[in-house]
DNA sequence: CGGATCGTTGATAGGGCTCAACTTTGGTGG
DNA sequence: CCACCAAAGTTGAGCCCTATCAACGATCCG
């Protein structure tokens, strides 16, 4: 059930990119970057994408991860704000920005369903601000793996959860340094609160305790 | 050039409110109250709101400042996500959610314009994020001074531009405490870059100095 | 004039950043 | 299969920016 099922093949949508039927798949593929012209929306079907801006100076905010469902596209003008690319293997569905407006007008539906995905957008951006704005390193880095496990339905206690970004891309989202985050994963481990058991996952142990975290930083010990 | 200029009068939206004729109208009004079921969208015509978050243990941020032509209300799923006040005697055109429904369905150019609103609330959240994750006290401040001065027009030196709000809402906003926002504020007009004749308000004197402080902190002198 | 709120200024301390070294992991080629 | 290397992650020491705590000054309104 896609929103965009029946969506013409977009045009050739970066290096290592394979156009299939309507589909993109790839690994580090890039689906576009900051300053191309805006005019494809994209459905993420399998794998996960990452959104990153890069400021003049060097310094970079990964603006989100994108799971199977999430649409990317949103909150652009006319060029896009920020690079896309992927962190694993996946497949996305895409459609012109043109053929959906004119979608919308024979499908009354389709506009609602796209302002309330853009609603979602929103409020992702807002929960991400306030985290931003408010939160200690802990309770970012706990409320983080709390929302990743979310996101894969694995949120319960000893369940593996892919943790398919690397710290570098944990820290640039979370406003934080490659150090702070591993400094703090591994106080969690070491609380019998999270594992580590590979690189590129990890397992909630206790995911209570991880909650009080994620609210506030007090619960230490 | 409203977006919604034949809305119907809302339901009483507040203490202190005073309803006219589809506009509501008072100083320190609440619009409406996180949790409050949202099912009215606004467009500021006059005045400056605040969108307040406000944390369980007392913590608080202000998600937005809200200006004549900004639509309030998107965002948010069934309830309000934060609570909504103006800053100033305030009038507002006010819409049922579900009129606007389905008044896209007849007038699709109203889903487009729609779509294109919620577009810019999320990249006004991206950019705040952005602030939020990667940036000083002093490049915040700057930037905000320069957005406040940018979104009223008075964008160009030695004008004199309304504050509306007060230390703590700025610190709110900005993730900062209200004595890091007094300091650097001070400093700015210390080096001659702004004044702050008065309590509300401020002037740009030096707008390329501040443009340089809100990208890097290193214009420091 | 007096009180309350808002804003400023000072002293101190702490959380996270920076710089740096080291360890682990994963891939590659002999 | 193993040695080697690059990239990713961890750990440590020290410092800086901003928060915190506290006192003081300014402004507004009665």
């Amino acid at each position: 059930m896609y929103l965009f099922p029946n969506a013409a093949p977009p045009a050739n949508a970066g290096r290592s990119a394979v156009s299939d039927a309507g589909r993109v798949v790839g690994a580090t593929t890039v689906l576009f970057h900051e300053g191309d012209s805006a005019d494809t929306l994209y459905e993420v079907v399998t794998g996960v994408f990452r959104a990153t801006k890069i400021f003049p100076d060097g310094r970079r905010q990964v603006v989100a991860f994108a799971y199977p469902g999430d649409i990317i596209g949103f909150g652009h003008g006319d060029a896009y704000r920020f690079d896309c690319d992927a962190l694993t293997p996946a497949r996305v569905h895409a459609a012109g920005r043109g053929e959906v407006l004119q979608a919308m007008r024979t499908d009354p539906e389709l506009g609602e369903k796209l302002l309330s995905m853009a609603a979602g957008e929103v409020a992702t951006m807002q929960d991400l601000s306030m985290l931003l704005c408010r939160k200690s390193a802990m309770e970012r880095i706990a409320g983080f793996l709390i929302s990743l496990a979310a996101r894969t339905g694995k949120e319960a206690n000893d369940q593996r959860v892919s943790l398919p970004m690397c710290r570098a891309d944990i820290a640039d989202h979370l406003g934080l340094t490659i150090e702070t985050v591993s400094r703090n994963m591994t106080k969690l481990r070491a609380r019998g609160i999270i594992d580590l058991p590979n690189r590129g996952c990890f397992v909630i142990r206790d995911l209570n305790r991880l909650r009080q975290l994620a609210e506030s930083e007090t619960g230490t010990r």
